[in-house]
RNA sequence: GUGAGUGUAGCUCAACUUGGUUAGAGCACCUGACUGUGGCUCAGGAUGUUGGGGGUUCAAUUCCCCUCACUCACCCCA
């Protein structure tokens, strides 16, 4: 069948095209607040790129990525997520830093779809890089719950943990090998496996027998060095006192690799349309990425949204269209209309005009089917007395407008 | 990658259990009643390779197998 989209892709029909575009405008109106400049980057990169970045272990880059060998034999990969592209545009174009950058776009994990998952899917994101103040951390997560507020999703929280540095985490992680290694009988074969792997991911288990093993394991934001430490208190008493509804959740790992300190997740709290997904989106500091890329020591911070999930958690929630239909009666109004059409557009008054055939009663259905707000009826009865009936289609109301005067009154409204 | 469930008109679904002449309904759509007033009403109309392929059978939307798609969950993440 040629007439399917790839799985795991979605067309964004009216009005949800519509929907998307208003929502990645209003991030970049809450960014811009902030001091974010937008920028734009490849789809793909080198592989090499998320391998060395995104991390080995993920299995974003061992089983997600979309990886193809092109015409001159470069290896490369769609991106699966935008962090690696933006700082290595940073470091490629020597930006001076500290600097603030935001990017939208589409990102592809090939994996099974399902509700507010998909392999093409769309991020808002966010990096600053230069900055290691703990305020920043609180900075940018408060711009978060800003976007949030702004978009009316304000039933939401942001889970924050601290997942310490190369200082304290393999510290940490003998530690916490230990506490594993005395209950590896009781636990799930998936955590056997992630005890070998990444014994910190054991705490995203959803098995209960495991949560509960877990409870009493310790705990990496319990264990950070002094510097980790300090940065992690600093970043908790801001977000008190700057009153963010935040929730300490020490079990909360994520999941890349070149995550340190600061994590967070916003989670909605209220009855979730995501399905089994929890958060619309997740962030935390990179401090050690940029070293990594071959780069001056930088720390780093960012935070990616899910579109499609943020999407899907505002459902219907649909914006009445702001459109004029022009229906013109004869040939003369028509010739009017035409005119009138042009005039509108010039005043940046959305507009459209019927085409000529059609009666009075059907180019009202035509206006409704688009959502119109306003139709303007052009007949034999307005040419005379030089106005035009303007008529409001969700209030089912009309009033005679003088001709000179329609533009000040659209706009008006 | 693993497991479960669904695919019938543009949409939501019925008929399948116990195979049987032209596969139905509601909404939407088209036409008209209404030749300058749309969401209502009434009358009429169009619509399906029953996701695709194969098998069993005199006969398959119905039973079996394969495949594709969607949904949900696991894994993982936005």
């Amino acid at each position: 069948m040629i007439l399917s989209n790839p799985k795991g892709t979605q067309d964004f029909l009216p009005p949800y095209g519509d929907q998307k575009a208003l929502v990645e405008n209003e991030f970049r109106k809450v960014v811009s607040l902030y001091g974010f400049s937008e920028i734009v980057n490849p789809t793909f990169e080198h592989t090499e790129l998320y391998l060395r970045s995104t991390g080995l272990t993920t299995d974003i880059v061992t089983k997600q990525m979309y990886t193809f060998t092109d015409k001159g034999n470069r290896e490369l990969a769609l991106r699966p997520e935008g962090t690696p592209g933006v700082v290595r545009a940073v470091l490629q174009n020597k930006l001076k830093l500290p600097v603030r950058l935001f990017y939208i776009g589409p990102m592809f994990r090939y994996e099974r779809p399902q509700k507010g998952r998909y392999r093409e899917f769309f991020q808002l994101g966010v990096e600053v890089i230069g900055e290691s103040e703990p305020e920043t951390d609180v900075e940018i997560i408060e711009m978060g719950m800003r976007f949030f507020n702004q978009i009316n999703l304000s039933d939401l929280i942001v889970k924050v943990n601290s997942v310490g540095c190369p200082i304290c985490r393999p510290k940490f992680r003998v530690q916490l090998r230990l506490f594993l290694d005395k209950n590896l009988e009781q636990i799930c074969d998936d955590c056997k496996i992630r005890v070998e792997q990444n014994p910190m991911r054991v705490f995203d288990c959803k098995v209960e027998k495991c949560k509960e093993i877990y409870h009493d394991a310790p705990k990496i934001s319990d264990n950070l060095c002094y510097d980790c430490q300090n940065h992690f208190q600093a970043v908790l008493k801001e977000l008190n006192e700057r009153k963010i509804p935040f929730e300490l959740d020490k079990m909360m790992v994520r999941g890349l690799d070149y995550y340190t300190r600061t994590a967070f997740e916003f989670v909605p709290t209220g009855s979730s349309e995501l399905g089994s997904q929890d958060s619309v989106g997740g962030g935390g500091r990179y401090d050690n990425l940029v070293e990594d890329f071959g780069g001056p020591k930088t720390p780093a911070i960012g935070f990616a949204l899910g579109l499609d999930r943020i999407l899907i958690c505002l459902g219907n929630a649909l914006t009445s269209r702001k459109l004029v239909y022009i229906i013109a009666l004869d040939a003369q109004a028509l010739k009017q209309g035409r005119q009138l059409l042009d005039t509108l557009r010039n005043a940046e008054i959305p507009a459209l005009i019927n085409p000529p055939d059609k009666n009075l009663r059907a180019a009202l259905g035509i206006a409704d089917n688009l959502s119109c707000e306003y139709v303007i009826i052009i007949g034999a009865n307005e040419m005379q007395k030089k106005v035009y009936t303007l008529k409001n289609l969700t209030q089912r109301s009309q009033q005679e407008i003088p001709q000179d005067k329609i533009v000040e009154v659209l706009s008006k409204k």
